[in-house]
RNA sequence: GUCCCCGUAGUUCAGUGGAUAGAACAAGACACUCCUAACGUCUAGACGCAAGUUCGAUUCUUGCCGGGGACACCA
């Protein structure tokens, strides 16, 4: 089983009394009933058909291609079997008409009063529309979700900034499927850097008023410490390891005191980074934590250490302890050097059976890493399976893709990367920039409005891309603060509620007969009903970017309706519906914008 | 050398075994006495190349070309 097909298992909308059934699942479960009896003649397995929302409208609400895979099984033409379908699908309660479409497609076209019950249902379950329920009860739904992971002696960069963006997002978007996300900060604060960074930090000479400075200042100074001890390195290694030693045997002394208190100084500054991004953490884990225990997972199979007849897999190559994973198609990797210190890869094993040693009633794990580490974790996960059975399909490693710069990666060894703050700082700066421009708020509220949209437009810009694809970042044109971004979709909610501000409205009854909807507002209605399997395939595909796409192609919608249909000027049932919809568009862009870790504003 | 990822409009990106490949920015045009113009309407423009599988391929497979990455003591 893949991670997808784990993601999707049990999991339902929830469901109320009277709700509104997703009509894409009525659909679907009705054509499966009815091809049992074409399968059973010759097939006898599963086929894969779909229902989907055609993209252009003329082809229905819903279409499906069963006919032509049908015809293919069968040899028979796809035309014909989809007349015989579609004439005994019959749900006069939903479906207004049934199409069939050279080459054999059915399309459906659903009824105006489905699309209106779904606006109730938003209006009515608000915050919770579109979460979902994991209805299996054999396994625990209790999901680990490792991501940010900085190092504590090294800069906090862009690509921490991308991570920790992307984690909160499928955090949300898995917690949002019905599983219980036990959040994850797995940070290094042992190895080779620590050394590095307390040596730099020794050389440079910490100026007298340090504790007085800034956290993200401290930070600076540290990270700079780190960068210099690095360009320094092969004319100082032997000083460099002896630090790295006492760090590793935790020798009382000043080195261990420094490098304890560089640990707290980046500690402070990485956590604020982490409130601002609103990611709060259920469990961390140090490095040094799982230390002591890579060295123990080493050492119980090491192939030399082992008695007569047992194959450990771990055997020593030069002095160092390597996992050979020729036989598997996979790399050599190191997990302990000669020097005794086991390397991050054995870190990694240790820190799989803390994890499930501390949640024993874990269902699986992710952990989220920049794409560059796929080959790394690939071979991670195989010795994890291969050390212990419970690890097998339930440890995953999800890879996003690069922050660049100008099309290129900055240098990650030499710690040149462009730090987290001037990234987070810039987008700020552009987004105070603009609203200088615009609006004459006072400073708190500009300030306020401020921050809201730059982090918009950064979590919007990273999360709208492919999840392992790249994404250019041109300090010139950096953030988009029109169409296709944060800002944008920010926007149109704001303005949905500055209309239901000045209506004054309090419980929208949607009670209406006559509905005779003109083409905006028909099509924001329909839009809205995608919101549940959006945020479904989102989910379970990981892709925070088909959320994206959506909630900008509702903001367009509204907009469109916004400008074309007069809300408050309206009369009688007319007002009464836009408001309604208007409100629904609110909620529901509300809810899309919180999977992706953006916060609502009411004025911008 | 082995393996992995990516290649869609001038640019930045979506998307899909199917019906006319979507946006945004930039360009050009329009609208604007009206609930926030960070808005709306219109025009022009693209699946790296080649073979294969398929009723149907931009999507899957293979090869090539181009860009990036991983592969022994750093995370």
């Amino acid at each position: 089983m893949n991670l997808q097909e784990i993601l999707k298992n049990n999991v339902v909308l929830k469901l109320s009394e009277d709700m509104n059934f997703p009509v894409k699942e009525v659909l679907y479960l009705r054509i499966a009933e009815l091809i049992e009896d074409y399968l059973s003649e010759k097939t006898g397995g599963d086929i894969n058909f779909v229902v989907e929302c055609p993209t252009e409208e003329s082809h229905g609400d819903y279409s499906t291609n069963i006919a032509m895979i049908l015809a293919g099984l069968l040899k028979r033409k796809p035309l014909e079997i989809a007349e015989e379908i579609s004439q005994k699908i019959s749900l006069p309660d939903l479906i207004e008409k049934i199409e069939v479409v050279a080459p054999g497609f059915i399309n459906f076209k659903i009824k105006q009063d489905y699309f209106v019950k779904e606006l109730k249902e938003i209006l009515t379950r608000k915050d919770i529309y579109g979460a979902f329920c994991n209805i299996d009860h054999e396994h625990p739904n209790k999901v680990m979700i490792e991501f940010g992971q900085p190092n504590t002696h090294k800069a906090f960069t862009v690509g921490h900034i991308k991570g920790t963006i992307s984690g909160l997002s499928v955090s949300k978007l898995i917690e949002n499927l019905g599983y219980q996300v036990v959040k994850t900060n797995y940070y290094g604060d042992i190895g080779m850097h620590t050394a590095k960074c307390t040596w730099g930090v020794i050389q440079k000479g910490l100026p007298k008023d340090f504790d007085d400075w800034d956290k993200h200042k401290k930070m600076e100074f540290i990270a700079d410490a780190y960068v210099y001890a690095t360009e320094n390195f092969d004319e100082n290694e032997e000083a460099i390891r002896k630090i790295n030693l006492k760090i590793y045997k935790e020798s009382k002394g000043k080195i261990l005191d420094l490098y304890n208190k560089i640990k707290d100084w980046s500690r402070e500054h990485q956590k604020a980074i982490f409130a601002d991004l609103g990611v709060f953490y259920d469990v961390e884990y140090p490095e040094s934590q799982v230390f002591a225990e890579a060295k123990k997972i080493i050492d119980k199979n090491l192939n030399s250490k082992l008695s007569a007849g047992q194959e450990g897999i771990f055997s020593e190559s030069q002095g160092a302890i390597i996992y050979d994973g020729e036989k598997e198609g996979l790399n050599t990797w190191v997990m302990q050097t000669s020097e005794g210190n086991p390397t991050y890869s054995a870190k990694d094993l240790s820190l799989g059976f803390q994890k499930f040693e501390d949640y024993p009633d874990l269902y699986f794990n992710l952990t989220l890493t920049s794409i560059e580490q796929k080959d790394y974790f690939k071979a991670v996960i195989k010795i994890l399976e291969t050390l212990d059975d419970k690890f097998k399909n339930r440890y995953f490693h999800v890879p996003f893709g690069w922050l660049l710069m100008d099309g290129k990666k900055t240098s990650s060894r030499s710690g040149k990367n462009i730090k987290g703050t001037d990234i987070l700082e810039e987008s700020l700066n552009v987004a105070r920039t603009k609203i200088a421009e615009l609006k004459d708020y006072d400073e708190e509220k500009k300030e306020e409005i401020s921050k809201a949209v730059a982090s918009a437009g950064l979590k919007f810009l990273i999360l709208s891309h492919e999840f392992n694809k790249n994404v250019n970042y041109d300090p010139k044109k950096f953030i988009d603060f029109e169409g296709y971004s944060g800002p944008y979709i920010l926007y149109a909610y704001v303005r949905a509620k500055s209309i239901l501000r000045k209506a004054e409205v309090e419980n929208l009854t949607l009670d209406i007969k006559d509905f005779s909807l003109n083409e905006y507002e028909l099509n924001l209605l329909k839009w809205l009903a995608r919101y549940p399997q959006t945020t479904f395939r989102a989910g379970t595909e990981i892709a925070p970017q088909l959320l994206c796409v959506y909630l900008f192609e509702l903001a367009q919608r509204f907009n469109s309706f916004y400008t074309n249909c007069p809300i408050i000027k309206a009369s009688g049932d007319e007002k009464q519906f836009r408001l309604s919809l208007t409100a629904g568009t609110a909620q529901v862009l509300k809810n899309g914008l919180n999977l992706l870790g953006i916060e609502t504003i009411e004025e911008m």
